[in-house]
RNA sequence: GGUCACUUGGCCGAGCGGCUAGGCACAGGUCUGCAAAACCUGCUACUCCGGUUCGAAUCCGGAAGCGACCUCCA
């Protein structure tokens, strides 16, 4: 089946009709996490976002490599006159090989996107494997005389940059006259010709043990050079799409821009993808601040904020989170909040209660609702810049629909039944990624002994014997098995 | 200070000029031994002020509020 899918490219501002590169498949690049602290519910989204992007075009029959790198140099500290790397100061602190942090952080990130059910990438390259690299690429901006060295370190000329190009800014709206005029005083700016240039490579200071050799010296790469070097790496110079935060939109992407522009002549990619933030009492969330909650916190449910307040209600299942990051289309602000979280847990828990009902629902030789046009409507949302709220508006659309023919108030032939069942499989968990939580290697023998034990209450209640049928409901209710009477007997789920 | 977004019912959240999503919460009802679930019904909003239009939450102008970026950040 062909689709139109329309994407939202921040560089025109615009949705766009998508059209790969290369006809069939995919290149996407997408700015993966800093590995020096444990991720947080700003971390998931980007990753929940792409995953989604990912599966999609997957679903739609193209062939797609998703490289999503692991930042485990190059950042400076906020003091960033240090010279410091991130990684480094924290590893002195601990007194840990700075490598074995970034393994601990590493590890614990994939933990939590598997739980969350994000697909681990076709390729993950770490910016440290990648030196030689960078490096090469600060030599070919060099060589095109749009860098300079400065005291070992090499800086990217933005002036000379935009004099040739007039790029500089497009990504970000920004105007380089401006920005010059407005920045704001740094420290150790006295090695730039001029406050918009940034570093490609580094000198580091003596203290610095995250380091490696160059023509230069002794130092680490740029903020902005894995990106470029290994995008171009294993996407080639013009891939399909690059994504990540809108915080990376300037000066990151601004800054990848033009340094593959600078070797190439043009941009990396096609389409520029940037997911909004998620806000905490209307703030962003994130480490400057410090009023993250990071994702274990949200899945034991305990986090304190600073003022030693619990924030969170209740402990939240990584599948909670996911429906709750979307049901918000990824271009908007989300903003936490236990209500919505709480409302996201039940709204899920409606959706497979409904898929639970297909192995018991009784067909019909009519069908009293037309749910043809359901299949095409959940891709026109997906069409339509991934618009995941309102394909999920779709699906509890039909999930009343099964509903109403469980409880006989409509009906379906078995035809319609199975399409119906595969719009939820293909939408709801092969796309949106949404795992059943229910279901567990057991099921089979946990099912066989819950029809035992409902037998065995219905028999209690034929006989009247509420105080036996009480004391089951209530113990399965204990173990967290609620029951649920209906017309045609008992069903029942699992918490 | 500069740039760019956003402001929808009790809460979350779609919407891209007319038919006024969806979820959660709440209220009434059906079903039920009771309860829960499900189903039915109700609740009808677009920050403000102008303008364009037969018609605007939706387009244009202005105001207010809030936020992001300008500095590591998803």
């Amino acid at each position: 089946m062909k689709q139109d899918l329309l994407i939202y490219n921040t560089l025109s501002r615009q949705k766009e009709l998508f059209k790969p590169v290369h006809e069939g498949h995919v290149g996407m690049y997408v700015c993966g996490p800093t590995v020096y602290g444990d991720g947080h519910l700003g971390h998931a989204r980007p990753a929940i976002t792409f995953d989604v992007v990912f599966r999609y075009l997957q679903h739609l029959g193209y062939k797609v490599r998703y490289v999503r790198n692991i930042t485990d140099v190059g950042h400076l500290e906020h003091d960033a006159d240090d010279g410091e790397d991130k990684i480094a100061k924290k590893a002195r602190l601990e007194q840990l090989e700075p490598m074995e942090v970034a393994q601990y952080y590493t590890n614990r990130y994939h933990a939590a996107m598997d739980a969350l059910g994000v697909l681990r990438p076709s390729i993950e390259p770490h910016a440290s494997g990648h030196i030689i690299e960078q490096i090469e690429l600060v030599k070919e901006i060099l060589d095109k005389g749009l860098a300079y060295e400065s005291n070992g370190s090499v800086y990217f000329d933005v002036n000379k940059y935009q004099e040739q190009t007039k790029q500089y800014g497009r990504l970000s709206g920004r105007v380089l006259e401006e920005m010059l005029s407005t920045t704001r005083e740094l420290d150790g700016q006295e090695e730039k010709h001029n406050t918009a240039d940034f570093a490609l490579w580094k000198k580091a200071a003596p203290e610095h043990i995250m380091r490696w050799p160059s023509p230069w010296s002794n130092g680490f790469p740029g903020w902005h050079t894995e990106c470029t070097a290994m995008g171009s790496k294993y996407l080639g110079d013009y891939f399909d799409i690059h994504g990540g935060g809108m915080d990376l939109i300037f000066p990151h992407h601004e800054s990848e821009i033009a340094q593959k522009t600078a070797v190439c002549g043009h941009g990396p990619c096609k389409y520029w993808m940037h997911n909004n933030m998620i806000t905490i009492n209307g703030q962003k969330m994130g480490k400057s601040l410090g009023n993250f909650i990071t994702l274990d916190e949200f899945f034991t449910g305990s986090h304190k904020d600073k003022d030693g307040n619990e924030m969170l209600a209740q402990p939240y299942s990584p599948m909670t989170i996911r429906f709750f990051i979307l049901q918000a289309h990824y271009r908007g602000t989300v903003d936490f909040s236990n209500e919505a979280l709480i409302a996201a847990e039940k709204g899920f828990a409606r959706l497979t209660q409904a898929y639970h009902l297909f192995k018991n629902l009784q067909a019909s030789k009519e069908s009293s609702i037309d749910i043809s046009g359901y299949r095409q409507k959940c891709y026109d949302a997906m069409n339509d810049d991934f618009n995941t709220p309102i394909l999920i508006a779709h699906l509890f659309d039909l999930a009343k629909v099964i509903n109403q023919v469980n409880d006989h108030h409509a009906t379906l032939t078995q035809a319609d039944i199975d399409e119906v069942k595969s719009i939820f499989d293909t939408f709801l968990f092969e796309i949106l990624g949404m795992r059943d939580e229910a279901t567990s290697d057991n099921s089979a023998l946990i099912d066989g002994l819950m029809q035992m034990i409902l037998d065995i209450r219905a028999t209690a209640k034929t006989n009247k014997d509420w105080a036996t049928s009480d004391k089951i409901r209530d113990s399965l209710g204990a173990l967290g098995v609620v029951v649920k009477d209906g017309k045609d007997g008992a069903t029942y789920e699992l918490k």
